[in-house]
DNA sequence: TTGAAAGCGCTAACAT
DNA sequence: ATGTTAGCGCTTTCAA
C-alpha cells in the first residue's frame, strides 16, 4: 500500500506538498499538482483515513444501533439512512442490540473508540437516558427521550387516531384494538389516538395486548370467538392483521362485509394477501432519511429547525374497510 | 477526551505500562495495575482505535456490500454476519451497492481508506471479477465469482430439484416455473436442479421470466389463463408464489386440488397466507454467520476448510401441495 | 509556492 | 517491572 511518502518522494516534492493537493486546500502550483495527481494514479494511492482522522478527529462514520434487524420498520429505516448517509461522505456501522441494554452500551462504547461523529438509535432501552450526557451527536428513531435529544418519529396518535376515523365512518359499531406490546410508547400512542377518536364519538373498545412479529394465534382466536359481535378490527401490525382474517376466515366471518380490519405498516404483506388489507403506512425510508439529516445538522453544529420531528402518517384504503 | 498521557500523568507511570495494562501484554506490577485500572476509570479513559489501527493496520472492522436493503434475503444474511461479528470484536459497515457498479466500487474504495479487515460482498455486478486481485480478504455470499475467491451459497440447485420431486410426487403432470430474473445464476441454477429432475422423468415444463419482489400480476394471469391444464407452479420467491394464488383463485382454481404451488424462501408471507404455503427454506441467517466465520479465518490467515460452502435449503410442507 | 517539523494517540522494541 | 523513544500516515503551522 502507497503512503504519501512514497507520492512525495516520486514527485521530489514534500508530504506537505501531497497533502494539499489530495485535500485542495493552501497554495499549490498548478504544474506540481498534475506531477502529484500523476503520481497519485500511478501508485494507486489512497489516503489513510485512520491517519487522517487521528489528526482531525472525525471519522466520517456514524453508527445506528436497532434493536431488531430483520423487522421491515428497522431495514427500511436503515435504507433511508444509508442513503443520505453515503451522499454526504459518511459511512454507517450497523448494531443489532437484540434489545440487550448490556449489548447496547457495548457498542456504545466502541462508537466512542471509533470517532464515531454520531449516532442514530432506535431503542427501547432504560439506558437512553444515559445517552443524553454523551458528547457525541445522538439522534433518535422512533422515541423521544428527552426535549433536549433530536428524535424522528412517526405520527402514531394520528395512526391510530386515523384508523377508529375510518372504521366508525364505515359503520362499524363494535371495535376491538390488537396492539402491539403496551411498554413500548408507539403502542401507547396509538391507542391513545384510537381511544381519542372513540372518546370524541363516546364510544369504546375493548383491547388485547400482542406481540408485533408473532402475535399468538391462539389469543386473537379466543378474544374473536367470545366476541362474535366485532365488526372492526385495528391492529398494530400487518402480520397481526394477517393472522386475524386467518381466524376471521374459521369463523365463518366475511371481510369487509361483516367485519373490516385495519393493519400496521403497509408491508409486503398488506398487497399480497386476500382481500389486500386497509393499513397504516409509516414513512420509514423518510424517517430514516431524516434522521441521518438532522444528525448532519448536529454533527456541523448547525441549528436544527425542527428538533423533533413528526413524520405523518398515511391510511391506505384496499379491501379489507368499506368504502364510505 | 482523556488520553493515554493523561492516565499515565495520574498514576505517575510512562504510557507505556498504560498501554501494558489496557492491552494485556507484558510484565506489569499487579499494585501498579491496580492504580492504572482506577484511574482509566476514573477518567473514564476509552482508548482510541484510530491510534491503535493506525500502528496495527486492522481495524477490526468488516463491510458488507448488498445491492439491496429491503429484501428478506439480504437483511436476515445481515443478522447473521452480525451476530458473529459482535461475538468476535468486529464492526460491520453496512452499503447498499443498488445494484450500481459504480457506487459499488466507490465503497470498495472507502473501504481500503478504512483498512477494513474484510469484505462481505453480495452482488450481480461485473465489478466481482476485480476483487479477486484486491488484497483484502473477501467472501462473496450467494454468488461464486473464481475458484480462488470463498464464497457461502445457498443450495439452489438442490432447491429447484426438491421443488419438481415434491410436486410430481404429488401427482402433478403439467408443471410451470415462475423464475426470477434469469440473469442471476442463482435462478438459473434453480432452473437446472427442476430441469434436472423432470429430465430424469422424462417431463417438461413451460418457464416464465418474473422479477423476485415486484412480478407483473399480468404476466402470470396471462399465462395461467391460457394453460388452463397447469397443476403444479414452482415459484422463485414467496410473493410470486402469493400473487399467483391469487390469480388462481380467480380463475376458479382450488390450491391444492387443482393447482398445488411451491414458493422460495420461507418468508413471513409464506405463514399468512391461506391456505399456508410449501415453500423452499434457504438458511440466511446461518449463510451470513459462515459467511463471517470463513472471512474470519482468512483475515486470521488461517486455512478454509471448505473454501466454497453450499448451505443446504430445505422443504417446508404446508398446505398448497398435497401430501404424498 | 514549498518544505521542515511537530504532533494526533497509540504500540513495541530496546534500554534500564 | 518500568521507562524512553521511534514511528504508524497524515495535517498544519511556521518559516523560507
Amino acid at each position: 500500500m502507497a503512503n504519501i511518502k512514497n507520492v512525495a518522494k516520486k514527485v521530489n516534492v514534500s508530504v506537505a506538498t501531497v497533502s494539499r493537493v489530495i485535500n485542495n486546500k493552501g497554495y499549490v502550483n498548478e504544474e506540481t499538482r498534475k506531477l502529484v495527481e500523476d503520481a497519485i494514479k500511478e501508485l494507486n494511492y489512497i489516503p489513510n483515513e485512520f491517519a487522517r482522522s487521528l489528526f482531525k478527529k472525525v471519522s466520517k462514520t456514524i453508527g445506528v444501533i436497532f434493536p431488531h434487524l430483520s423487522n421491515s420498520f428497522y431495514y427500511s429505516v436503515l435504507e433511508g439512512i444509508e442513503e443520505i448517509a453515503f451522499e454526504h461522505g459518511y459511512k454507517v456501522m450497523i448494531c443489532n442490540s437484540h434489545e440487550d441494554a448490556e449489548r447496547e452500551s457495548e457498542y456504545i462504547k466502541q462508537f466512542v473508540k471509533y470517532n464515531i461523529d454520531g449516532i442514530i438509535i432506535g431503542s427501547n432501552s432504560n439506558l437512553l437516558s444515559r445517552y443524553k450526557e454523551l458528547e457525541i451527536p445522538i439522534v433518535t428513531i422512533d422515541r423521544i427521550i428527552d426535549e433536549s435529544v433530536p428524535s424522528v418519529t412517526s405520527d402514531n396518535v394520528s395512526g391510530g387516531y386515523q384508523a377508529a376515523l375510518k372504521l366508525v365512518s364505515s359503520g362499524c359499531k363494535n371495535l376491538v384494538h390488537f396492539r402491539g406490546p403496551s411498554i413500548l410508547l408507539t403502542v401507547q400512542e396509538r391507542s391513545k389516538g384510537f381511544q381519542k377518536f372513540l372518546n370524541e364519538k363516546n364510544l369504546t373498545c375493548d383491547t388485547v395486548d400482542l406481540a408485533f412479529i408473532n402475535p399468538e394465534m391462539s389469543l386473537i382466536q379466543q378474544y374473536l370467538e367470545s366476541k362474535q359481535n366485532i365488526d372492526g378490527v385495528f391492529c398494530d401490525s400487518d402480520i397481526i392483521a394477517a393472522k386475524v382474517m386467518d381466524v376471521l376466515v374459521r369463523l365463518g366471518k366475511k371481510v369487509p362485509d361483516d367485519v373490516q380490519v385495519i393493519g400496521y405498516d403497509n408491508t409486503l404483506l398488506a398487497e399480497l394477501i386476500s382481500p389486500k388489507l386497509t393499513t397504516i403506512s409509516q414513512r420509514m425510508i423518510e424517517m430514516g432519511k431524516e434522521a441521518i439529516i438532522s444528525l448532519n445538522c448536529l454533527i456541523d453544529k448547525e441549528e436544527l429547525i425542527e428538533k423533533h420531528k413528526l413524520i405523518p402518517i398515511e391510511l391506505i384504503e384496499r379491501d379489507t374497510t368499506k368504502l364510505i
